[in-house]
DNA sequence: TATGTATTGTTGGTGACACCAATGTTGGCT
DNA sequence: AGCCAACATTGGTGTCACCAACAATACATA
């Protein structure tokens, strides 16, 4: 039994849909265990990334830049505003949006975040030699830009 | 101060790692819709995966060769065994174990999910031709090996 | 033989992420 | 005015991942 059998065993895995599936899951749980060891999780982080990047922000665009649905950009803001990361303050000019803003604390907070996940993405890729690196990372770029042109229509 | 501020606003995503979560969300998005479509879950396709590369297996045995939870085998070979996927049999050399056996359907069920998730495949590595897409796989490949082996100590 | 340890299946609970529907308020347009 | 769109918020759903406890069974060894 089992003769020839051994061969096709292994076709389960269709390479890169499972591969990427594996390196995510992994990846995930790195950066997941990483937040959480600085009291934080995925959503902390973008939101304060995007703070970051384009300043103050209403909370829907907020949900626009960085793809969280907003409701769940309510209950993360509510965390972050609750440890003073992030002010909340109406916005005068426009009754119905609040304007969110990045507290020194909260950018204080997002440079630990920064260097947890620089810390991440060395075990992560801890294999790979420089050149590799580059490669990849062009490769996911490729894709990341190819989704995000799609998502947008 | 901050004058020259304007140039590392773009910092914020630690290249591989942003990215490979980027694309990991969209595949993992592609991955749920199709198998929603199909009236699956991942767990399903990886139990019935591991069940047709390894044979019939006991249940702490798929949970390892999965990586899923015992408690959530068990749940999700529930769901399995109700559409007749799946069969559960008392192992009589060890009264602990139950033997999962893949039913014909279930077989023919895995197949199906392994052409949605060729589909898949296409689509997410679309904008990537052939030799890119060898390149994609064989770094990607080192990694998931590298952290298979990490995983086992 | 008896006793302790490990494994197995199972139940139940938790958290993170993603998404959707409904509501009330406000802005803008015609 | 009236209508429609956008905003913040609440509450609910589903998937994945993980943990703790339990009873039953197997195994080792004292």
């Amino acid at each position: 039994m089992m003769s020839v059998d051994a061969q096709p065993p292994a076709r389960v895995r269709n390479a890169a849909s499972w591969l990427i599936n594996m390196v995510s899951a992994h990846s995930h749980r790195l950066v997941g265990d990483g937040f959480a060891a600085a009291g934080a999780r995925g959503y902390h982080y973008r939101l304060l990334a995007a703070l970051d990047e384009y300043g103050p922000s209403s909370q829907a665009t907020l949900g626009r830049h960085t793809g969280i649905d907003r409701s769940d950009v309510v209950a993360a803001l509510n965390e972050l505003a609750e440890k003073k990361l992030v002010e909340r303050a109406p916005d005068p000019s426009d009754r119905r949006r609040n304007i969110i803003t990045l507290t020194p604390d909260g950018a204080r907070h997002l440079a630990k975040l920064d260097d947890v996940l620089a810390g991440i993405q060395d075990d992560l890729l801890e294999p790979l030699d420089p050149s590799e690196r580059a490669q990849l990372t062009a490769l996911l770029t490729k894709l990341a830009d190819h989704h995000a042109k799609r998502s947008r229509l």
